[in-house]
DNA sequence: GCTATATAGTCCCAAATGGGAGTATTTGTA
DNA sequence: TACAAATACTCCCATTTGGGACTATATAGC
């Protein structure tokens, strides 16, 4: 087992300029603009905003694309990527790991019903629910899609060591364990 | 200084159980279902769903009560709090930092003018460009609606300790200037 | 200085969105 | 059994959204 040293940079853009103090996001001023940097170093809810601005420029360019690669909304994928992940959901359950508006769910279920990327069977134990399935349609539009998204994010991960990443994971695991605390107001 | 073990659980929700392990979400399966906990322990883009996790959780429902309480729309919410950060800055910066179309940046701050929130100024330098001020009011506005979203954030973060607070923004500080080199595809 | 190209911001309009009512089914209560 | 309340999902419709064309101004190339 190699002992490293993580401060410094670690594999990839090595030397650049150090990773923090004044000069660390002289990048983002170029791409983003002098506003973007200044949020990004200081403002009244900074964590929650630097994790956005990750979150955010990962995501939008993504669903973009994949709108225009494939015709999938962003709601249609996030279908079709749960069904992928668990057997025997239904709508739900994809609302409330999404966060999207039943609606919407509902919505994107007809239509991928429509494109044959999904199906759906009754519940036997609750007529109400709809258990619903990819097809193997549906899990080739995935096998087209989440490589694409899989090389993004490893890109984006890649300034870490794979220390740091375990150390990012355990504070994200904190932050996540606690989310049921604060998220729905009143 | 103290030394402080980071492993165990910091101040608050102290010895509910383990912080990682397979119970580690538990409180998660209960608020937001089964198949959230399952996305949030694996899938292919873990890092990236977990960020977006904590992010969409927080944002969606700050959101939405901040258009219920001071009709005031997540656009134009960004804009106010721009202004509020930098002084002198354009639509065009605002979109650059926020990553929102220049139609919905366009169309609040025409809104927010309406409202007296905001005013403009034709740039001498350059008239195309319209420089943005806050008013007395959409300062009034902000300083009722920023300390919610603080106090929010920090019940957010409070399991962490500040030296694990510190860790977490290095950390992100890494992601962030990478973030010019795969934000835009193409 | 003149023309072509780029940029800031606005407007138009087709399409997407989500709140909330509506339907079907289940669960709780007596 | 009856009936009230809760739940899963869908539908309707007013509002919002954002792509892209448009206007005004600035810059670059010759």
């Amino acid at each position: 087992m190699i002992m490293e040293n993580d401060l410094p940079q670690s594999s990839s853009n090595a030397g650049i300029s150090p990773e923090s103090g004044p000069e660390a996001l002289d990048q983002i001023e170029m791409s983003f603009g002098v506003l973007s940097r200044s949020l990004l170093e200081k403002n009244p809810i900074l964590d929650l905003w630097r994790i956005s601005f990750l979150a955010n420029f990962y995501n939008e360019p993504f669903y973009k694309t994949m709108e225009e690669n494939e015709g999938i909304s962003r709601s249609e994928f996030l279908v079709l990527f749960c069904l992928n992940s668990r057997q025997g959901i239904t709508a739900r359950e994809i609302c409330l790991a999404t966060g999207r508006p039943r609606n919407s769910v509902s919505r994107a279920v007809a239509r991928l019903r429509k494109m044959k990327l999904i199906t759906y069977s009754v519940s036997e134990d609750d007529r109400r629910r709809k258990i619903l399935q990819e097809t193997d349609q549906g899990r080739a539009l995935l096998d087209r899609v989440v490589p694409v998204a899989v090389a993004r994010m490893k890109v984006m991960m890649s300034p870490l060591s794979p220390k740091e990443n375990k150390e990012l994971n355990r504070l994200l695991t904190k932050l996540i364990r606690n989310v049921p605390t604060w998220a729905f107001p009143e």
